[in-house]
RNA sequence: GAGGCUGUGGCUCAAUGGCGGAGCAUCUGACUGUGGAUCAGAGGGUUGUGGGUUCGACCCCCACCAGCCUCCCCA
């Protein structure tokens, strides 16, 4: 036993339970991306190591990405995100295509980081984009799938919250405060800091990278503005078109949702737990150019992504899991003997044939074991056909929920399976 | 990369320096053509790995591995 080989650190395995999820959560994504429009794709799991290195720069590639060299002699990666593969596709057939393009696919990801509650190292993730669309009033599109989403899995807006900001918004307050282009990486990553540290702790830190007290002051009050959005016409008019959809509950406005500020251009949203413990469920926004880093004309987007182990941790919280029927056959044929074995692999063909579902049981053990194997599969039907059935042309069905069972002619047996709901 | 907690049969946990146990699960039987209950019995462990301290280590010390949690990071 101990000698098992472990599994790699920060995977998973995936037992009939925990793939009746994942597929299941595939299913809802799906449902939700379809209704919407959008279509499915998908891009190589390995991709070449200077994809990335021409977007994503040093910290992924170098700190995150699970990078290896081929036989060949090439730098390869893991893929640890969507967007450069999605940006060679489009870029490919930029031409072609037609806009606004509307993408969305499921699939795993690989990031070497220390894994701990809602990640892991091997995860999988929601990805969907509108491609081509340059005003922001798509933006209002994007969050109302992640609303829709959320409504779709039971999620209600006491239980999760959209956050939404802007970044020129943003860039013209914090300017308006006077906080230089110089100053800004450093100012971002404190309003990252500031639900992590205490008050003060946050302001002398803010001192020490050089900061004035006053400029702090005027940080402060910029952060705890919740009425801040009516000075972005572009926000204004989102949450109007997200009202009018029916789905503002979801949606708040913060000053503090920074993801990714430097990377997007308007609009950045993240949504979180509404009691904002764990990491974000899920994070997104409008980026200018899509295509740009692999030599395409500029091509805006907004899109957002979703991992499947935070939307598991909020599921699990708020006790939405559904009740996920793992065994797909609910129909157990039994063996008499190992002579009427071929017949009853026979029966279950017929049975099968008729649309349903059927386990034949293979060995010619006891009947008891027969079913108790039924039982703890959560079968609901065995069949038995004893030398008593056989020599009267008859077959017995036996219903382990209800505790009965009867005995039907053997020209009958599938009829009566169906009308006896299986 | 840093810190904290944890690691004992398949699972959940006892045993705190002195003979490693229990419950559940499994298997067998009571029941040779009938499942979830009950009863009886059985199997299953070099206590995560490797060192060290000790007359003696699941227990104390060190290192490593893994899990959980936090920091860092989050494309």
């Amino acid at each position: 036993m101990r000698e098992i080989v472990q599994r790699v650190k920060g995977t998973r395995d995936f037992y009939p339970e925990e793939m009746a999820f994942r597929t299941w959560l595939y299913g809802q994504i799906r449902i939700v991306s379809e209704r919407f429009g959008y279509q499915e794709f998908d891009a190589p799991f390995l991709e070449k190591l200077e994809l990335y290195a021409a977007k994503s720069g040093e910290e992924l590639v170098k700190e995150q990405a699970f990078v290896f060299t081929d036989r060949g002699g090439s730098e390869v990666s893991l893929r640890p995100e969507l967007t450069p593969s999605l940006a060679r596709m489009v870029a490919q057939r930029q031409k072609e295509l037609v806009y606004p393009l509307r993408l969305w696919s499921f699939g795993p990801f690989w990031r070497y980081e220390q894994p701990q509650k809602g990640r892991t190292r091997e995860f999988f993730q929601w990805n969907i984009d509108l491609i081509g669309a340059a005003g922001h009033q798509a933006d209002a599109e994007l969050l109302s799938i992640c609303a829709d989403f959320f409504r779709q899995v039971g999620l209600t807006p006491q239980q999760v919250r959209i956050n939404v900001n802007n970044r020129r918004l943003m860039d013209a307050q914090l300017q308006k405060i006077g906080v230089s282009e110089a100053l800004k990486p450093l100012v971002f990553r404190m309003i990252d800091r500031r639900d992590k540290l205490r008050v003060d702790a946050w302001r002398t830190y803010g001192l020490e990278q050089g900061l004035t007290d006053k400029s702090i002051d005027l940080l402060v009050a910029l952060l705890d503005d919740k009425t801040l959005w009516k000075a972005s016409p572009e926000l204004t008019e989102i949450f109007a078109i997200l009202d009018r959809m029916g789905y503002a509950d979801y949606f708040e406005f913060d000053p503090q949702v920074i993801r990714g500020l430097l990377y997007y251009t308007g609009t950045v949203f993240e949504a979180r737990d509404a009691a904002r413990d764990g990491r974000a469920l899920l994070g997104g926004g409008r980026y200018e150019n899509l295509v740009g880093d692999v030599g395409g004309d500029p091509l805006p987007g907004v899109g957002f992504a979703m991992g499947d182990v935070m939307i598991q941790v909020a599921l699990e919280k708020y006790n939405l899991l559904p009740d996920l029927a793992v065994q797909p056959a609910r129909i157990v044929v039994t063996c008499f003997d190992a002579d009427s074995l071929a017949e009853s692999y026979a029966t279950a063909a017929e049975i099968r044939a008729a649309g349903l579902n059927t386990i034949c049981y293979p060995e010619a053990v006891k009947l008891d074991k027969q079913l108790k194997y039924a039982n703890r599969i959560g079968a609901k039907f065995v069949v038995i056909a004893g030398p008593d059935e056989v020599a009267a042309g008859k077959i017995t069905v036996k219903d382990l929920e209800a505790r009965t069972q009867t005995t039907v002619e053997r020209g009958q047996l599938t009829a009566f399976l169906r009308s006896a709901g299986a």
